[in-house]
DNA sequence: ACGCCCTCAGACGAAATGTCTTATCCTCCC
DNA sequence: GGGAGGATAAGACATTTCGTCTGAGGGCGT
C-alpha cells in the first residue's frame, strides 16, 4: 500500500514541507511562504509543482472549494520509509538491516534518546523468525 | 571529508556495484558482467558511466596499467551514510534521530539481530550531550 | 463592465541520462 | 612493415526531467 520508489525533487520537497508543517493550504498561501515576492510566475511555479506532486500521489487537492485546497496525501514518515527502502534496495540487496546497523553506528544519541531506543527494541512489536533479511514486499 | 549529496543514477549504481562486490576491474570485465552481449556500444556505455562516476569521485582509475583498472573510491557504507543524511536533511531538519526511530519501528529483526543491535547501543562509542539533534557538519 | 483571482494547458531552456559513433593510438604478431 | 584487435578519448544524440514562465479562459464581486 505504501508508495514505492518515490523521487521528489528539491523544489517539490520545498512545496510539500509546509503542507506537512502547517496543514492544507491554497496555492497562494504556499506561494506566500516560499516566494515572498509572490510574482505571477512564482504562483504558476508552485501550481506546476503541486500538479506534479499530485501526479506522484503525494498531494491531493480538494476541487470542491475554490481556490483549491491542497493537502499532503503521504505522511512524512511514509516518505522516510520509502527512502530507506530505496537505500536498502540499491545498496543492501533490499534488506534494511545493514542500513539500520550503519545508522546506529553513525548517529550519536543522547542518553535519553538511547534509552528510548532501547525501550523500543525491547517491545517486540514483531518477532520475525530467523530470517536475516526482512525484505520488503513491493506490489 | 566524507562525500556530500552524492546522487548516483541507476545505471551508475549498476556499475559501481560489481566494483564493490568483486574488486577493481577493467571496462571489459564490467561490460561482460553487465551486458552479456558485450557490443561495442555497451562497452562505450560502461566507459561513459565510469567516467561520470570518476567525476563524482566515487571511482578511481589506475592509468598506469592498460587497460585502465577501476576501483570504487567510496565505500558502500559511506554511500549509505550519505544517503541517510540526505533523508535527514530533506525530511528531518538534518537530524538522523527521527530517521533512526522510523527505521527501528519499521524493520523487523531476528532475535540475533536485535541483541546485536542492543549490544551496539550499550557501547558508548560516543556519548553526546543533551543535544537532541546531532546535526551533521558539512564542509 | 471591469478587474482580479483562479484554473488549465502548454511552452521554454537548461541539465541530466543512457546510448552510441567516431577518431586516434598502442601493441602484438605474421 | 603493416595490419588487426583492443584501448582511450571526445563528443553527438534522443529522451526525459526540472524549474520557470506565458497565455487563454472562467467566475465573481463591485
Amino acid at each position: 500500500m505504501s508508495p514505492q520508489n518515490l523521487r521528489l525533487t528539491d523544489a517539490e520537497f520545498a512545496v510539500i514541507e509546509p503542507l506537512w508543517e502547517h496543514g492544507p493550504q491554497t496555492i497562494r498561501q504556499l506561494t506566500a511562504r516560499l516566494y515572498p515576492a509572490q510574482s505571477t510566475s512564482d504562483y504558476a511555479t508552485v501550481q506546476k509543482l503541486l500538479e506534479r506532486l499530485e501526479a506522484k500521489e503525494c498531494v491531493e487537492r480538494d476541487r470542491q472549494q475554490t481556490p483549491h485546497v491542497f493537502r499532503a496525501s503521504i505522511e512524512r514518515e511514509a516518505l522516510i520509509d520509502d527512502h530507506l527502502q530505496q537505500i536498502a534496495d540499491r545498496l543492501c540487496e533490499g534488506s534494511l538491516v545493514p542500513v539500520l546497523n550503519q545508522l546506529v553506528q553513525r548517529v550519536s544519541l543522547s542518553k535519553a534518546e538511547r534509552s528510548a531506543l532501547q525501550k523500543l527494541l525491547e517491545q517486540p512489536h514483531s518477532q520475525s523468525g530467523a530470517s536475516a533479511k526482512s525484505r520488503r514486499k513491493r506490489s
